[in-house]
DNA sequence: TTTTAATTGTTAACACTGTTCATTAAATTT
DNA sequence: AAATTTAATGAACAGTGTTAACAATTAAAA
């Protein structure tokens, strides 16, 4: 099955130069850029040959988005070395503002955009999986909080949901050009951590009462 | 100056026309289908009409937007029977959800589109008009708590933007299909409920420490 | 009232988009 | 060498927002 091999590792390396071309066209040109037939462009093949690769354009995002999620969750390794769960979770939370304030379009792509989204539902993938690696993460760390008597521990889900939604929601409405609308534009970094800090120290201050 | 006054006049008509057109269309075909070329056909003129009326789409899609939130600054004020202002909180994030939960393309639209937000910085309009009077209400309401010694009012601004940045997330996630890979689907409004509880509470439990 | 000027509306076109279908070229199997 | 499967493509579809050039209508000035 020599042949079938070849054929197979062709297959896959023509996948990943779409997603490579993809990856440039959209850290240098921005999403709205990447489209068939620039990608294609750079591949040197007609538009119509990623068809044979790809589903459709969602897929190649979906792609995208996991690589991202990967970024972020490698960063949450680099945590190990704080004992400390709370401060764990804030600098985690803080690399998570750093994350969306530095790639918006990354951001953009992997917790609002549609597209890559309805690639899921129609695969039915292994549900939104760098995410999911992420999530669980966070989960840990709440429950590291729990374990050691830091924060009370009545729901870890929700804790862990509450938290991110916190931040996403910040980070979202400033992607999305409102949250400069309600808060001075130079302090947007500010206001974002000091709403993490509020929301965690609040919930250590709960537990002391 | 009466032949000016009628021009005026039937200016902000077709202006009005347009605008019909295109809630009907986005109320009845959803946000895809808003096109100029559709609003054109509706209205019976041809499409490059509609640039007389307005300097683009995204203007448009800007006076939706304030539709929309109109209708939630409407709400609040049917809040001036409840007397705890925890409770006119809590009444406002309830409803907040539910808009979100039954309109989320007015949700996408208003907070999670970015055409409607780039009119504003071309044009330098009051910002965010109708956004601004719904979160001066929120502002008020959580003033009223710090007022009557329900919570601690350290910042009145933070607060309140955390909050909303707590529902924001939730919704937004909900809206742009995430909420659902990591919650489960038919809990969905139950958790946001839950959220909005719980931090209520840690605020309230906070003060009372 | 006639001519000039300004406003209002339209047609055609541009430069794109994702995607599909019929067709051709290449590689593999019989 | 012929038949068959696989890979790749060109052309086209149906749309998008937007603009420039042109025609028609209306108002103002001569």
């Amino acid at each position: 099955m020599g042949i079938q091999e070849r054929k197979e590792k062709q297959k896959l390396e023509i996948r990943k130069a779409i997603l490579e071309a993809s990856i440039k066209l959209f850290k240098e040109e921005g999403f709205d850029n990447v489209s068939i037939r620039k990608i294609a462009e750079i591949i040197q093949y007609s538009p119509t040959t990623i068809y044979l690769y790809f589903k459709d354009k969602k897929e190649i995002l979906f792609e995208l988005c996991e690589q991202g999620f990967e970024m972020i969750y490698e960063f949450t390794d680099t945590l190990d070395d704080i004992h400390d769960p709370v401060e764990k979770l804030k600098k985690m939370g803080e690399f998570y503002i750093l994350f969306g304030l530095n790639f918006p379009e990354y951001y953009d792509l992997m917790l609002i955009q549609e597209a890559p989204m309805i690639h899921y539902s129609d695969l039915k993938l292994p549900d939104w999986k760098g995410a999911n690696k992420v999530f669980n993460r966070l989960k840990e760390f709440v429950q590291d909080c729990i374990d050691q008597g830091k924060i009370p521990g009545e729901n870890v889900e929700l804790i862990s949901i509450t938290l991110w939604s916190t931040l996403h929601g910040l980070i979202s409405l400033h992607v999305r050009k409102r949250l400069e609308k309600l808060v001075d534009k130079d302090s947007i970094h500010e206001t974002m951590i000091k709403s993490l800090n509020w929301t965690i120290e609040s919930l250590i201050r709960e537990n002391q009462k």
